[in-house]
DNA sequence: TATAGTTGTCTATATCACTATACAAGTGAG
DNA sequence: CTCACTTGTATAGTGATATAGACAACTATA
């Protein structure tokens, strides 16, 4: 299976009165043009005009759409010879048993860093509570973290630790920049994952701040429990994916 | 894990200008109230003069949001009451090593059905041979199906087979209304999944008919592979969830 | 240099999206 | 019945979105 295995066969048609003006949907279609190997080896978009018949609109309303692009850093437009990309290929992060950032996005990206925000002790609500196994209102230490590849987020995450167990999970996590390190610093030397809940939905305000998004971008979301080798809960996650810069592989295998 | 784990923690502000007008933001919004356990339990949203405060526009543009909604069946309003949701759950879908449609959303809907559109025998293009570890061009049974949920399409998906292992295939479906049963009638008793990828797009032309959405919907896009005890690849299949009413939970434990 | 092909700019017009204000009409409770 | 609260309708003004046509500016190539 190709990394881009999952790209939608047809494309829509452009809509109109659908609540998206033309220009935004048509630059969302240049943007997943990108990907799916209809143009030309140097990235070169067809001419304004050819866009324009294609999609049934004016060349003004395919000038908006790229000029957005442009505005947005994914296009580069050069007077008289074309409109070209900028192009960054999707990365394919692996889900599965044995979930763990870097390693699983190792080769993909030429840097690839995970950075700690903020972090702070809390009482477990409901559902982290569950997550970890705990009473609700037990204390688990929060971490508010950004996974970048070459300096560019590609996904956020708040994961939540049992207090008791890891007081210094944080610091940790600070000094080695990886989950797994803090965790091995901490005495745990291995983990899985138990269990993964896929949902999609729009991006929050949150998102496009962390992620670096546009206004109607996608973000897959998974929310996760990793479990030490004797199957006790040591992390609650909830990451979101830039769903423009990352898909999900699966290994059930 | 509760089955709506994934939900965003806080809601993205409404945003001009971005090229998604206004009602549509506020519409979306709406819809995703629903799950969200913020309204009363009768299912009833705040008046419109509230929701207009609420996302800082006029009481129009909330109307318009409204009324779209009740075009599309999610919301019902009645003069000097109120509106209130025609409320539907979101399933959960499970995908993993025994991925199959009935068995996983068994109980979570009173009816459960999966309907063959349509069905030819084809030449392998490069990503179904790739799957089904078959030369390009070899001859592989396709389907079309659509997955029902109390009547209600929930998923769409093609299945490609190849023709020279399993040429009966398209009619033991057909008979059975089942992937499960007509392998098993085709002497294959038992299949697992060995991998699945996954992606979120908005919907395309084809998901917008055949998931009954309305433009900028969202869908989940699984690839994956089943294979024999033997390990051979026996269905190679592209499988699209409307986000809206379905979320994928992942049992790699 | 001449020409074809491309992006950039300008003007004009029509429609959609949103706001503002006012009031009608239905519902439920005192 | 009356009142507070709700959805429904009407009108008018403003800015964003989209169309149409014409032409300028730049690039590459014959």
């Amino acid at each position: 299976m190709t990394a881009t295995g999952a790209e939608p066969a047809r494309d829509a048609a452009i809509r109109r009165n659908s609540g998206v003006s033309l220009w935004r949907q048509i630059s969302d279609r240049i943007r997943r043009l990108e990907t799916s190997g209809e143009l030309d080896s140097d990235g070169r978009l067809p001419p304004e005009f050819a866009l324009a018949e294609e999609f049934g609109v004016n060349r003004h309303t395919v000038r908006s759409a790229i000029s957005h692009l442009v505005q947005e850093g994914v296009l580069r437009t050069e007077q008289g010879r074309g409109t070209f990309f900028r192009s960054r290929p999707r990365l394919a992060y692996p889900i599965g048993r044995r979930t763990r950032f870097s390693a699983g996005l190792e080769g993909q990206a030429s840097s690839l860093q995970m950075v700690l925000v903020e972090s702070s002790t809390v009482d477990a609500d409901a559902r982290v509570a569950e997550g970890l196994d705990l009473e609700a209102g037990a204390p688990v230490v929060w971490l508010r973290t950004i996974g970048l590849a070459d300096g560019e987020p590609v996904s956020t995450a708040e994961s939540w630790f049992p207090a008791d167990r890891l007081p210094g999970i944080a610091d940790a996590f600070r000094r080695t920049g990886s989950v797994t390190s803090a965790l091995s610093l901490l005495g745990i030397g291995d983990y899985t994952r138990r269990a993964t809940t896929l949902t999609a939905t729009h991006a929050s305000d949150d998102d496009l701040a962390r992620l670096k998004l546009t206004p109607g971008a996608i973000v897959l979301a998974a929310v996760g429990v990793n479990v030490d080798p004797d199957g006790r809960p040591i992390q609650y996650s909830e990451t979101r994916f830039s769903a423009d810069r990352i898909e999900l592989t699966i290994e059930s295998g």
